[in-house]
RNA sequence: GUGAUUGUAGCUCAGCUGGUUAGAGCGCCUGAUUGUGGCUCAGGAGGUCGCGGGUUCGAGUCCCGUCUUUCACCCCA
């Protein structure tokens, strides 16, 4: 019986794991300008958080979340977190983190779980990087968290994409929205597609998202809710185009955008790519001001936030050529050992430069010279040094610069310090 | 869940209508006069042809099942 990764799942190799932390550490500096720290909760919760956030006539809690019971005779039930958001507002809540600070803004890298059919940009188990800011209702949190997400794709060097952008209003809004929707669909809906049809009743607004070409036109007509907003969304909306246009953050509206959860509210966005197939989706997020109270608080809390799937840029670094400029470290100095002796000198000498702060190599095999020189090259050291009977007698080393092929020789006592400063 | 698609050395792939010990490139290892890498040359290791059945004198090649890969629908990051 030969083990392999579950279907869906993926290994992160050595040899791809400078990349994902090139990734990782672009998106902390820029949370860190930000201002915003770091949360990590636990990857399951309890089964009634995700009901309850994400809503149950979602697909995500339908049919897609990983849910067990710790036990055959518990009547508890735990879900494996399909997304991070309710996640952060339990944690909120649970430890008053708004009694602590008006404005509480966090960020996570985090893996998720999702039982979907597996294909392009979508895995089973994928990783989001996102940040959530609670505590603003004013629109100056919207255009932040935007911002912040453009500014990470940004510095990774992300082109071909387009910030979409929509409002959906505040509740009110949304019902009375959703009925001016129903109002004009109703006399076209034998001409809508079995999906399309479905949704009618339960959530028509998707019906703007439909994919299928005949309705193109249908839906090009149809009354846009950015039309029917509230005077308060409305301006709040405004002033975010506003602060975007004064960052130069480029954007489309998008009449079409829908986010598939039910707590957003009001702003709405989506950075899509050309990139990526059919899951054009880099990352998304909005406002949700309603998400506190669904998961038991007093009062409104207001939040925004956005979440990026890290498979998918890498699949946006891959066809931009950004991936492979990104190289593992390389080693300063390969310690070459020719004899017994010699081999017991590098590896204590090794030791000792490494508290010194150098990235030092040795072969582990006791290979033959030749085969340790070629290990240095093949791992890139800038670096040999050569350490035979010789050596350790008179004390004189040879030093080799494997990048411009130069070799010179050192006395011991200023081995350490030459090759600090030449790879510095 | 539905519909397609893929599966041969570590990687990328050949393998014609079923026929003897399954190949290439890259990578890996060793060597080219005894203490020196990168290029070149020579040699070498490495494969239950996803797995299980079946057809056949004979299957990597045909059939069935199963798992897996990839892509699309659906949905989303």
């Amino acid at each position: 019986m030969k083990f392999q990764t579950i279907t869906g799942t993926k290994d992160i190799l050595p040899s791809e794991s400078s990349l994902w932390q090139h990734i990782e550490q672009t998106a902390r500096s820029v949370f860190k300008r930000f201002g915003y720290s770091e949360i990590r909760t636990p990857v399951f919760e309890d089964t009634n958080l995700f009901l309850r956030g994400i809503g149950e006539t979602t697909d995500i809690v339908g049919k897609e979340m990983y849910t067990f019971k710790p036990s055959a005779e518990s009547e508890e039930s735990l879900t494996l977190r399909p997304e991070m958001t309710a996640s952060v507002m339990r944690a909120y809540l649970q430890h008053s983190l708004g009694a602590q600070s008006p404005v509480v803004k966090v960020y996570y890298i985090s893996e998720l779980f999702r039982k979907e059919k597996p294909q392009k940009g979508r895995y089973r188990q994928f990783w989001q990087f996102g940040a959530e800011c609670i505590g603003s209702a004013n629109p100056e949190a919207d255009a932040e968290v935007i911002a912040m997400m453009m500014m990470i794709y940004d510095e990774l060097g992300i082109k071909n994409t387009t910030l979409k952008l929509n409002s959906l209003g505040d509740i009110e809004t949304r019902k009375r929205y959703r009925t001016i929707l129903q109002d004009y669909l109703r006399p076209h809906f034998d001409k809508l597609d079995a999906v399309s049809k479905e949704r009618f009743e339960k959530n028509p607004l998707r019906i703007l998202d439909s994919k299928n070409p005949d309705l193109k036109e249908l839906i090009e007509n149809a009354p846009r809710i950015l039309e029917c907003l509230d005077e308060v969304s409305k301006s709040h909306f405004e002033t975010v185009k506003t602060y975007l246009d004064d960052f130069g953050v480029k954007y489309v509206i998008d009449h079409r955008l829908v986010r598939g959860l039910d707590y957003y509210s009001r702003t709405a966005f989506e950075l899509v790519s050309s990139d990526l197939g059919a899951q054009d989706a880099l990352g998304g997020g909005g406002r949700y001001d309603g998400l506190g109270e669904q998961l038991g608080a007093e009062k409104e809390i207001p939040a925004v936030g956005f979440a990026s799937g890290i498979e998918r840029l890498l699949i946006a670094l891959e066809s931009a050529g950004i991936s492979e400029k990104i190289q593992p470290p390389k080693p300063d100095v390969m310690l070459v050992a020719q004899s017994p002796l010699a081999r017991g000198w590098i590896m204590k000498t090794a030791q000792a430069w490494r508290k010194e702060g150098l990235t030092v190599e040795t072969d582990l095999l006791a290979r033959s010279l030749k085969a340790q020189m070629r290990e240095a090259n093949r791992l890139g050291a800038t670096f040999a040094v050569i350490v035979g009977e010789n050596e350790l007698q008179t004390g004189k080393f040879q030093l080799k610069n494997l990048l411009t092929s130069e070799q010179k020789e050192i006395q011991q006592e200023d081995l350490l310090s030459e090759i600090k400063t030449r790879t510095a």
